[in-house]
DNA sequence: AGCCAGGCTCTCG
DNA sequence: CGAGAGCATGGC
């Protein structure tokens, strides 16, 4: 089944897709020449899909084809693409506001029709963030790749393969010295496990939150050991797409305000909590423009987040 | 060689 | 509480 999307407002796809290759591969989101592939878990089956992107980024159009889909699945695809390409995020709305601030306002030209990317899995993203705490992001790519390639299901579209991420239960029974092996520190290793096993036995629901307060869901996450507030800051970012979040503690976010904001001066997180809050809904899309904003500053850099 | 990477837990004062 | 050590690896 092939479905066309065509997204409210500017959208630049390399830029939105270029956290999936800055730093290294993602087996699970595969960027090849001008397609993206992924999969998608549906009714006890696997669906790999492949969007194309064609147009300006003014006019861009999203081609979606799912392989042997009827309407159920392609739903459930569609609404992945539009997380995945950010497309429910109000860009207009952001650049009317982004205008009034000196720095923001000096982004929107070079990063025009960048969009904060999501990402659909729950499970993925927190995993996804683990790999990622503390180390530089090359290194966490890695890690994630060797996991996703040695407890995930490799699918053919297109002639390429790709990687559903592995599921809650596979990956509560992976072993502590499997991926030690992969060069997961110790503890990070737990911190996998033990997640996947409280998801899988039911007693951590990710998919359940559309409703949830993220101050509810900030306790909720960081309750469950290896889960701290950065964590569950960008699990709202970018998993759920909460438009008013501001990572502050994020090291990459803290450079990009003493860029900005500090004069030079570094901003305590509280700070930048503080300023952040009066961009009200724009807060995640003012954030990702900041982090961008750093790789713009230097020569040869993309514009993803 | 030594410090730093888009953190988090644990311990100790 | 806040501060500080430890975690494991790779790049510079």
């Amino acid at each position: 089944m092939k479905i066309v999307l065509t997204p409210e407002g500017p959208l630049d796809v390399p830029a939105t897709l270029a956290r999936y290759r800055l730093w290294g591969e993602d087996p699970a989101n595969r960027l090849v020449g001008d397609t993206f592939l992924r999969v998608r878990r549906s009714e006890g089956r696997l669906w790999p899909f492949a969007v194309r992107w064609t147009g300006p980024t003014d006019a861009a159009r999203l081609e979606v084809d799912i392989p042997r889909a009827r309407a159920r699945v392609a739903e459930a695809v569609t609404a992945d693409v539009r997380r995945i390409f950010g497309l429910d995020f109000d860009l207009p709305g952001f650049y009317r506001m982004a205008k009034a601030d000196a720095a923001l306002g000096s982004l929107i030209d070079p990063l025009y029709g960048l969009r904060p990317s999501l990402t659909p899995g729950g499970l993925e993203m927190l995993v996804g963030s683990i790999t990622a705490q503390q180390v530089n992001l090359a290194f966490a790519f890695a890690l994630r790749a060797s996991l996703v390639r040695r407890y995930g299901e490799p699918v053919t579209i297109d002639g390429e393969t790709v990687y559903a991420f592995p599921d809650a239960p596979t990956l509560a029974r992976g072993r502590i010295a499997e991926l030690r092996a992969m060069k997961f520190s110790t503890r990070k290793a737990e911190y996998v496990r033990d997640l996947a096993r409280a998801v899988a036995a039911g007693a951590l629901d990710l998919d359940g939150l559309a409703e949830t307060p993220s101050g509810a869901i900030i306790d909720l996450l960081t309750a469950q050991r290896g889960l701290g507030r950065w964590t569950a800051d960008w699990f709202l970012a970018r998993c759920l797409g909460r438009g008013d979040v501001c990572p502050a503690g994020d090291l990459a976010v803290r450079k990009a305000f003493v860029q900005r904001y500090g004069r030079g001066r570094a901003l305590s997180e509280r700070a930048i909590r503080h300023r952040a809050s009066a961009w009200g809904p724009h807060q995640t899309v003012a954030v990702h423009y900041l982090l961008a904003g750093l790789r713009l500053a230097r020569p040869r850099a993309g514009g993803g987040t």
